[in-house]
DNA sequence: TACGCATCTTTACAACGTATATATACACTG
DNA sequence: CAGTGTATATATACGTTGTAAAGATGCGTA
């Protein structure tokens, strides 16, 4: 039970919180750094004592969602244990957790005009390796779903080159599928499930012959 | 040579030259709907006469993009006709295409918040085909390259329901790649070309057997 | 010539991100 | 226990944005 204080205490994590509800409930339109701290109950200016700009808020609460996207992921490594499955077990919990989070995803993979007024220069947030002003955690988060996902080819594939490769054919699948299935650029028949969709949209021979 | 005038005479066009040549030089957070009507040389209002709002100007500059696009796949086609290297070649094409017009393709299949103050609701760009108050311009153009992509499956494979399918896939394919690329998740190595990288990146056997 | 209407400008406003300066209260030090 | 430094939160202000409302301009047509 929190009393109301000067100090809040635990203002960063109420600060994430708060945002990630009202991502979900009204959109990312709606997720201004004002909303935020007034949700949170706090002065608009209260967050800049916990995060340097609007873009590091949201670099935390993607960092949390990549996090979620691998505690999922984690759960089918647990229930299956062959490599093949398991890798369509991911692809699967990838595209549903896409799905089920669609505005999250959007901030955690997709590009997000910050609409930053002042600041000159790349104001977007993504998870962008290169790009400057990437917190370390986020940095890390993202890393593991596809850590993952390369583990499970690499019990299928020998050569190391060709895991890496096909792993990130089958991230940039899931992605794509993931993005275009957010953005309505298409649905999945109704009769076919998310895991039988993915399973049949590979693509097949001989576009897949050794090269 | 134009001449100064009241009324400008093609405004709609130079708005739309202009919002093209501010994202491809200043980037997407540059887009203001006020710096594309100083660089057209017009009132920050001008815009309104031929546009409801920012997001239609957007949706303008996005269906000019995919036409661009479609163009390029069509060249493809006159020089493959083998189906199965049509495909492999408009996957290049469309990889190759969203690498060297990331702030276009973004707008074109990304999502971007247009920062409208005032509107509730969804104020977002993109070609989500169920969303509401999206122009019949985008609709149609955003459907152009995936509609030459079913066509040259429909070259492979008999099974319409399969041809639609896989034709998905390899558009979530290309799209996540792409996608992935431009916001610096991973790149390609320099000793592959995009050809064959993507033709690597394909998941091979025994995830892709008929189910 | 006069009028109607599309086009363009002027003015105004609320919301946003954030810079600066200030207030508050907790953690130490003595 | 008193005093003080520092982290935290607030108050105020500014520039930029999208766009609403009302007025100015000039072209096509009656």
């Amino acid at each position: 039970m929190k009393e109301k204080k000067y100090h809040h205490g635990d203002l960063r994590n109420a600060l994430v919180e708060a945002a990630i509800a009202l991502l979900r409930e009204q959109g990312a339109e709606a997720l201004s750094l004002r909303a935020v701290a007034a949700r949170a109950g706090v002065s608009h200016m209260a967050p800049y004592s916990h995060f340097k700009n609007k873009k590091q808020l949201l670099q935390s609460i993607a960092a949390w969602g990549f996090k979620e996207l691998a505690k999922r992921m984690l759960q089918d490594a647990e229930q299956q244990s062959d490599a093949d499955e398991l890798v369509l077990s991911y692809g699967t919990t990838y595209v549903t957790f896409a799905l089920e989070n669609p505005q999250l995803y959007r901030l955690m993979l997709g590009q997000v005009d910050t609409a930053g007024r002042r600041n000159s220069g790349n104001d977007r947030i993504s998870v962008a390796i290169n790009q400057p002003g990437l917190s370390e955690e986020l940095d890390e988060c993202a890393k593991r779903p596809f850590g993952l996902l390369s583990d499970a080819f690499s019990q299928r594939i020998t050569n190391p080159e060709q895991v890496t490769t096909q792993a990130l054919g089958a991230w940039s699948l899931v992605h794509g599928m993931a993005a275009l299935l957010i953005e309505g650029h298409f649905t999945i028949p109704e009769h076919m499930s998310i895991k039988g969709f993915l399973a049949q949209a590979v693509i097949r021979a001989p576009l897949n012959q050794p090269t």
